[in-house]
DNA sequence: CTACATGCAAATTGTTTGCATAGTT
DNA sequence: AACTATGCAAACAATTTGCATGTAG
């Protein structure tokens, strides 16, 4: 994916394309899979860390980007495919892998529904080693 | 659970048993299911929020106590039962049920397999509305 | 008695907000 | 021109740390 089409679809959605928020995308686009807020704004020197904070809110808003949490408590940022996943994040090398399965899913939802809830939404995070730190 | 069944099991593992914890831990239990930081440091006047914040991560080592990340970024603490589970976190009134679910758990298990995965732990939270405020 | 725990306040870290100015459409 | 977005700095919130003092074992 490119810069201009991550663009495009900012405008699609009634924002303005400006300077700042593509300096933002690109450094996104450049960084590693697994980002924090730091190192965008790093990579896009002269844009304000507010700025930074308020597009990736919308970066978020839009699924271009997605919010991992990881077991310490802290967050990362990563470029998103957009669809529903999840993670799995190796607590060796740090790498995030995602992977969907259509039946986890399933299972979630029913699980809410025995429990009486209407569920919106919800996160899971696998925490481990990858197959190649785990030898 | 007792003050005193907590408190031995921080004995147990080597720890002092001070004023301050007991009175964090006595503070816990009278705490609602959900509770944050703030809340203890309320119920718990006297104690210097640095301690409490010690106590919180001890508590969690030895498993008293878990971490819930909410949606929106959030962080609330509940009183464990110790064995897994999971959470149903209602949007509408703040509830949390607690679910445990082994069926998912294994599947959950398999996808980390399947990717290679050597599995430590997960985190799931799924959220909606609890049966009350989905009316 | 000795090592560990506490309290306090200062230091961090991460994120949000107010507001005057600049930029898009 | 009208409205939105930006930058900066200050405001906030949450959590950690240094250090002198207190205290459980």
């Amino acid at each position: 994916m490119t810069a201009q089409d991550t663009a495009a679809r900012l405008e699609g959605v009634g924002h303005r394309l400006t300077a700042p928020r593509r300096a933002v995308l690109e450094a996104i686009l450049a960084a590693p899979a697994l980002f924090t807020v730091e190192d965008i704004c790093a990579a896009a020197p002269g844009v304000g860390r507010a700025t930074v904070f308020r597009t990736m809110k919308l970066l978020q808003e839009i699924d271009l980007v997605c919010r991992v949490p990881l077991e310490d408590g802290s967050v990362r940022y990563q470029f998103s495919q957009g669809d529903h996943h999840h993670h799995l994040v190796c607590s060796a090398c740090g790498s995030i892998k995602e992977f969907i399965d259509p039946e986890l899913d399933a299972r979630i939802l029913e699980d809410a529904l025995t429990a009486g809830f209407h569920l919106d939404g919800h996160s899971l995070e696998l925490y481990g080693r990858c197959a190649a730190c785990d030898r």
